[in-house]
DNA sequence: CTACCTGCAAATTGTTTGCTGTGTC
DNA sequence: GACACAGCAAACAATTTGCAGGTAG
C-alpha cells in the first residue's frame, strides 16, 4: 500500500518542481507538464503533489492567497514572500528558528517536532516598479 | 471609500475573537456570532474578517488544512500548530526570528518589511491521547 | 442623506474523489 | 499478473460576489 511507483507523470512533475525557482502553485505545474503530457490532468497533478509531499519528497508552503506552493528543497529553510506580487523565494542565508528552551513549563508540556521562519516585503523586482 | 463602521455585527465578530484563545476559524467565528445574532450571514463574517485584516486589527493565520484562522492578537508574536488536532496556540515566550544582515547582497535588493515564525508538534491533549 | 454595510443566494476558486481502464514492478 | 496509478468529470469545501434593502455617522 506504500509502494510507489515512478511513472511518467509522476517523474515530469517531480522534474517541474526541480527546474522551477518559483515555487509554483498546483496549477502553474499543471501549465508547465502539460508542455510535455498535453493530455495530463489536472487531477493528477494534484494527486501526484500530495502524495510526494506526504512522503517527504517535496515541500508544501501555505500562502495567504489560498494556494498551495510546493517547493522541490526539503532543506529547511527560510523563505521570502512578496507583499506585492506574491512571489516565494529562498533565502540563501544559514537561518534557523530560535530553539525552545526544553525547561520551561510552557514547551515541556507540548512535543516540538520542527520550526519554519519565514520573512516578508517587497521583491527587486517590484521595489523598481514603484 | 476607506471609512469603516463599526456594526454591531463586526463590533460581535471582533468581541467573539477576543474572547477566544483558539484562533477560530471563520466558520467558528459564524457558529459564536450566531449565539448572538442568530440571522447573521456567513458571508457577513467573511466579509468583515477580511476587512479587519486589511485594516491590521487581527491576524490572518495560514494552515495546512486549508482554512484560515484568526487572531486578536496583532502583537508579532509566535505561533504552534498542533500536527495531530490542528490546533494552534500562542506560544508565551520572548522570540523573533533571527534579523537579516542588511549588508548581505541578496538582503539588499529587497525590503524586508516583517518576520513570523513558527513551531509545529505535538500538543498536550493529543500527547495524553497516545 | 449618503455610502457603507447586511442578508441572501448564486458564483468562483482550489482541491478531492469515484470510476474504469492502463502500465509499472 | 496484481495493484498503484492515469484520465475524466463530477463533487466538495472554503471563500467571494451581485443585488436590493437597511443603518451608522
Amino acid at each position: 500500500m506504500d509502494n510507489l511507483r515512478m511513472t511518467t507523470q509522476r517523474k515530469i512533475i517531480l522534474e517541474a518542481l526541480k527546474k522551477s525557482q518559483s515555487h509554483p502553485s498546483a496549477d502553474r505545474v499543471y501549465e508547465f507538464v502539460r508542455g510535455e503530457i498535453p493530455n495530463i490532468s489536472l487531477g493528477t497533478v494534484y494527486r501526484n503533489l500530495e502524495i510526494m509531499y506526504r512522503q517527504g519528497m517535496i515541500v508544501r508552503i501555505e500562502t495567504p492567497d489560498g494556494q498551495k506552493r510546493f517547493d522541490y528543497d526539503t532543506s529547511n529553510h527560510p523563505h521570502f514572500r512578496c507583499e506585492e506580487c506574491g512571489k516565494i523565494e529562498d533565502i540563501p542565508l544559514p537561518l534557523t528558528a530560535p530553539p525552545l528552551d526544553p525547561r520551561s513549563e510552557w514547551v515541556s508540556k507540548r512535543k516540538i517536532l520542527s520550526s519554519t521562519v519565514n520573512y516578508q516585503g517587497l521583491c527587486s523586482d517590484c521595489i523598481s516598479k514603484a
